[in-house]
DNA sequence: CTTAAAATCAATAATAGTTATCAATCTAGT
DNA sequence: ACTAGATTGATAACTATTATTGATTTTAAG
């Protein structure tokens, strides 16, 4: 839980197995899916399903926006307020009861946007 | 195609296989999966990555939302129009550039609403 | 302090959706 | 018919995740 609000990034299991291990070097990446289960079950942390591979897990438990970059697969948080009128809007049309939405967007990063090049190691250390 | 054009639900990889089989007995999943691949990269489908499990294909492929229940995994069109100013307002962010977004509301479907008893056979015919 | 039951963990096996491989078959052009 | 290239079916491989297991640790009681 700490290693996850330390950091503002979107991490994924592994990664965050990685980093735990640099404190409890006998960890199990078991005992990361273990807890991450256990934490999200609690409202603590969200899982981001993201395509059909990886997970990624975000501290920030209140709902809130994501930006993911088609080229180097940053996760970032958007910066604008959530429209929980479109969950009313949804519930008018009778399809049934709402109760949390998600949106996401997809595109080129500042950064993957700025170094054109694809120069290794200039983007992507994040992505797997 | 057809048979992803031919049903308004959306389904997984394994139900068109299902499908596909009635026409084509000797087809492979591998096959399935191969088309779906190219016709996503065409445009001419999209997938939905729901979850970290399986993912569900939808033959239209101009941007709408989708509803999914909580409890029989249904998925569904939603009869919103589409918010084309969040992209623009999540560029000024300066996050980078948005090519298109997806908005996913979770809830109870007024199937699984109206019969709240666990009663098997009820709901859930289209999830695993 | 001792002991027994409960909880937790690391290691590892199992699962499932998806992707890659490859030889065989089909297709088009000549 | 002949060949080159694409497509397919069958199957193996891969990967993220989940379940299992046996051992160790923690907790609570006497």
């Amino acid at each position: 839980m700490e290693i996850l609000r330390s950091t503002k990034s979107h991490p994924t299991a592994d990664w965050i197995y990685d980093q735990a291990r640099k404190v409890l070097p006998s960890i199990s990446l078991g005992t990361v899916y273990r807890n991450l289960a256990i934490l999200k079950e609690d409202g603590q942390i969200m899982e981001l399903s993201y395509g059909s591979t990886y997970s990624r897990y975000d501290g920030n438990p209140e709902n809130h926006y994501h930006f993911v970059c088609l080229k180097c697969g940053r996760v970032e948080d958007v910066d604008i307020p959530v429209r929980g009128e479109l969950e009313r809007e949804v519930e008018k049309t009778g399809v049934g009861d709402v109760y949390y939405h998600r949106l996401e967007f997809y595109g080129l990063c500042a950064h993957c946007r700025s170094s054109r090049t694809d120069k290794p190691g200039g983007a992507g250390e994040d992505s797997r």
